[in-house]
DNA sequence: ATTTGGATAGACAGCATGTCTAATTCATCA
DNA sequence: TGATGAATTAGACATGCTGTCTATCCAAAT
């Protein structure tokens, strides 16, 4: 009746490498030319060298899947400790550039996984509702800035709290990081267009 | 062998019937609830009750479709009308303040139907096409008014005319609309931050 | 009356997700 | 060492999707 215990050991190991190797797959396949055609659970599993019920059994579902590509390239992109590192800074002015900045490197540093991820994530519920909450909690951090900042100054912009959080929100947006970057213009210079316009909304001065 | 001269007249109309039935359908189906799941050419045909068929008949494919589907929002959204509106006006920063109110008006028009068809043109190779064409439209037009402000003010702003355009186009982008607007701020309210954002890029007084 | 072209139903190939099962492998435990 | 248990596997299967093809019907144009 009752199962005599049990230590993974090694066996958990091996299974968190599986799990590795098929996220890199996915990784790799989101980024490969048409991936909207070929990015299958099949296809997924064929280059991980895994069998496909080896994906369902590790993440239940293709939903489940991306929701760990996701975690992955957040923690790649270094979002957490960025975000960390700008929230404990102690002039609020420098922790909202420090966010931007966060988010900016982090929007920079897969653009095409995480575009085309947000693309499947409107047409998934699952996916969808992850990358909701995940924006929520970015729009949180804003808002307490926002409050940290207006607390001596007012509205020294002549805007509501919620009118500069909601543009700063959409400063931060994936979309808008990924619309002005275009083609052609770098990282960095994006960041700092990103970075200037949100002081801006919350009326610090210029350089 | 030559066939016979053959006018289509009625037969045209009741073509032309079909389709904007399909479209409708298509529309309808867009915005139901679960639109992800079971926005099927096999379902948009039944809600139009007519044969699968008659859609790849009218349409080609899917994609041909959903092309025609954004056209025909585009028309219903007033876009074409109030961007020639806007270009006509002497000052250019009316100009501006014209193309912006267009194309918030337009995405306000239908919100929930351009956000889907938006992000099945990240999956969908032709529709994808047929949007960013579209968007580049935006951006020349945005250009060649930029280009009617800054010859007698130059570069007011201390911003290159590149960047200057970028950052309209992106403060004129469905997604920055659909962001700043969440589920909370009015259609004009939202085009207001959004057309004053804009006037500041171009170094133009608020208000 | 005949030609013509759109609309139709149904079969089909191909590919996708997700479920189930029986067999296999191998670390863990007694 | 030998039994146990969990991950992995191959394959079959149900279901639903796109897109193609065909034979047929019908109504408008001649």
């Amino acid at each position: 009746m009752s199962p005599r215990p049990y230590q993974l050991g090694q066996r958990q190991s091996n299974a968190d490498d599986t799990r590795q190797r098929v996220i890199a797959a996915a990784h790799a396949l989101l980024l490969s030319e048409d991936s909207a055609r070929r990015f299958s659970v099949d296809a997924i599993a064929r280059r991980a060298d895994v069998a496909r019920m080896t994906v369902y059994n590790q993440f239940g579902s293709k939903t489940g899947l991306l929701e760990a590509l996701f975690d992955y390239l957040a923690e790649a992109g270094g979002l957490p400790e960025r975000v960390g590192e700008a929230l404990s800074r102690t002039k609020p002015v420098d922790s909202l550039a420090g966010i931007v900045d966060a988010f900016c490197l982090f929007w920079a540093s897969d653009r095409l996984a995480i575009r085309r991820l947000r693309a499947l994530a409107v047409l998934d519920a699952g996916l969808g509702e992850s990358l909701y909450s995940r924006n929520e909690r970015r729009k949180g951090l804003l808002r307490s800035i926002v409050q940290r900042i207006a607390a001596p100054a007012s509205a020294a912009a002549g805007r509501t709290l919620d009118e500069s959080v909601d543009l700063l929100f959409t400063l931060s947006n994936f979309e808008t990081f990924d619309t002005l970057a275009g083609s052609t213009r770098s990282a960095e210079e994006t960041t700092r267009l990103l970075r200037e316009m949100a002081l801006a909304v919350v009326g610090a001065a210029r350089e």
